[in-house]
DNA sequence: GGTACTTAGTGTTTAAAATACACTAACAGT
DNA sequence: ACTGTTAGTGTATTTTAAACACTAAGTACC
C-alpha cells in the first residue's frame, strides 16, 4: 500500500483513485512525516507518501481512516482532507486521481506497523525530505501549508504531544511549525487563559534544571475551542 | 455540461472525474451562485451546480478555467479547488469523482451564455438555494464555507464588485458575507490604511442622497496583499 | 428658493490585546 | 555549598480595535 501503487490496469481511457497521507509528527524538535517503501512498480522499492487505491466501493474518507489505522495502530488520528490531485500526466501509467489526507499522530503513541501494510513505513525529518516520486512532493508542500494554517485557527498543536507535556513543549511545537518564536510569560498566559490546558501536578523527569509542571488537554475545552472561528494564536 | 452529466458507461468497476463549479456572483444585496439545467440523465432538467466529465487528458484546473470561460465569457475568474468529492454513492448511476471549484465573478461584467454551453446557466440567490441533485448542496456549503474563510484572510472582495465601486459598496459586500455588521468609519479607515483601494475622483450617479466618492482596486497592492498572511479584515 | 429628506463622510476617546522585558526558583552534579 | 541549567512569574508600554455623533452634499417637493 503506497500511494498510486498499483498500475491502472490501463486501457487508454482508464482511471483509477487513490488516497495518499501524509501523516505528521513531532518528536520534540522537528517534524516528521511517514513515508513508506514502494513495493509496486512505477518506483518500486522508492520511498513515498503511503496510499493504496480505493476498492470501487470505498469512501476516501474511510478508507484513508483505515489506512492510517493499518499504519499507526490508531483509530482516531485527527485528519484532513487537502484536495484533489489529478493532472493527467501525474502518475506515468495512466490516470490516478489522489486525494490527499494529512494526519497529526503522537509519535510516542505509536509504533510503526510494518507487518500489516508490507511496506515499512518510516519517520523521515520533514525538513530534509528526499525527492519523492509522482507528485508527492506538491502534496507535502500543500498538505504542510494547510495543516500550519490549522495550527493557527484551531488547537490542534495538541495532537502531536504526548498526553502529558510541558507548556515548554508546547511552545517550541508551536515555534517549529509556526517557525516563529514566542515570548514564554505571554506564551504561558495565553494558553493558561485559554483553558485548553490542565496541569495534572507531577514533574517530568528533568534532564537538567528545574523540572517542568505537566499539563493536559481539557478535552471539553479542547472541542469548544475547535468549534471557535477566531484563530487560536 | 452539467456536473456529473453523463452516466459513466459503467462497467461496474468504472470511474468518472468531473468537476464541478460554485460560481459566486453579488448584485449589490445578496451573493448568488450559478446553477445550470441539466441536459443529461439522471436528473435530466434539473437544476445543478455547472460541470462537467473531463476528457481523459484535462487537468482539472484547467478544465475549470476553461468551464468558466465558456459559461462568463471571461478568462480570468478568480477560483480555488474547494476538494474533491468522491463517495461511491454520490451518483445513482456510477462511481463519479467531483473536484469542486468556487469562482468569484464580477456579475455586471457577464452575461451568462446560453448558447455556448447549451445549460442555461443562470444566476440564483444563494439565500433561497433550492434543493439540489447528487450532494451539490453539500459542495455549495463547503465551497461557500471555504470562499468566506478566504474572504478574511484576503482582499478577494473587490473580485465580486464591479471596477469602480463605492466604499459603501465594498462594506455591504463584506457584512452580506461575513454576516456580521461593521463600523463605517472604522471600515473605511482600514479600507484605506491597507492602500488596497484609491479614489477615482467621480462620484456615484446617485439614487438619492449625497453622491459617493468612487474607488477602483490598486492592482499592485491587490496582489502583495494576496501574498500576506495576516488576516485582512 | 427654501425646507425636508436621504445618504456620504469624517476624528477622537476608550478599551482591549499584544508586546517587551528580567529576575527568582528548583533541581543535578561536582 | 557552589555552579550550571532550565522553569516560572508580573508589570509597564505600545498597538490595535471598538465605540460613538455630527456635518456635508446632493434630490424632491412645496
Amino acid at each position: 500500500m503506497t500511494s498510486d501503487s498499483s498500475t491502472p490496469n490501463s486501457t487508454d481511457n482508464q482511471l483509477a483513485l487513490s488516497v495518499s497521507l501524509v501523516l505528521f509528527g513531532y518528536d520534540g524538535r522537528q517534524l516528521q512525516l511517514v513515508l513508506s517503501r514502494r513495493s509496486k512498480t512505477p518506483f518500486d522499492g522508492e520511498l513515498a507518501l503511503p496510499g493504496r487505491i480505493l476498492e470501487p466501493n470505498e469512501k476516501p474518507e474511510e478508507a484513508a481512516r483505515e489506512m492510517m489505522q493499518s499504519i499507526t495502530g490508531l483509530s482516531n488520528v485527527y485528519h484532513k482532507q487537502v484536495r484533489a490531485f489529478a493532472d493527467p500526466e501525474r502518475h506515468p501509467s495512466g490516470r490516478v486521481v489522489s486525494i490527499a489526507f494529512y494526519g497529526l499522530i503522537r509519535r510516542d503513541e505509536v509504533k510503526l506497523q510494518d507487518s500489516e501494510s508490507g511496506m515499512f513505513p518510516r519517520w523521515h525529518n520533514l525538513a530534509d525530505l528526499p525527492v519523492l516520486p509522482f507528485d508527492h512532493n506538491d502534496i507535502v508542500r500543500s498538505s504542510y501549508r494547510r495543516m500550519r494554517h490549522r495550527f493557527r485557527r484551531k488547537p490542534v498543536a495538541v495532537e502531536l504531544l504526548p498526553e502529558t507535556y510541558t507548556l515548554g513543549d508546547l511552545q517550541q511545537l508551536f515555534e517549529v511549525v509556526l517557525g516563529r518564536e514566542f515570548d514564554k510569560r505571554n506564551f504561558q498566559r495565553r494558553m493558561k487563559r485559554s483553558g485548553l490546558v490542565k496541569p495534572v501536578g507531577l514533574r517530568k523527569e528533568p534532564i537538567l534544571g528545574r523540572p517542568a509542571k505537566l499539563y493536559q488537554t481539557d478535552p471539553d475545552r479542547y472541542h469548544e475551542l475547535r468549534q471557535q472561528s477566531e484563530p487560536f494564536i
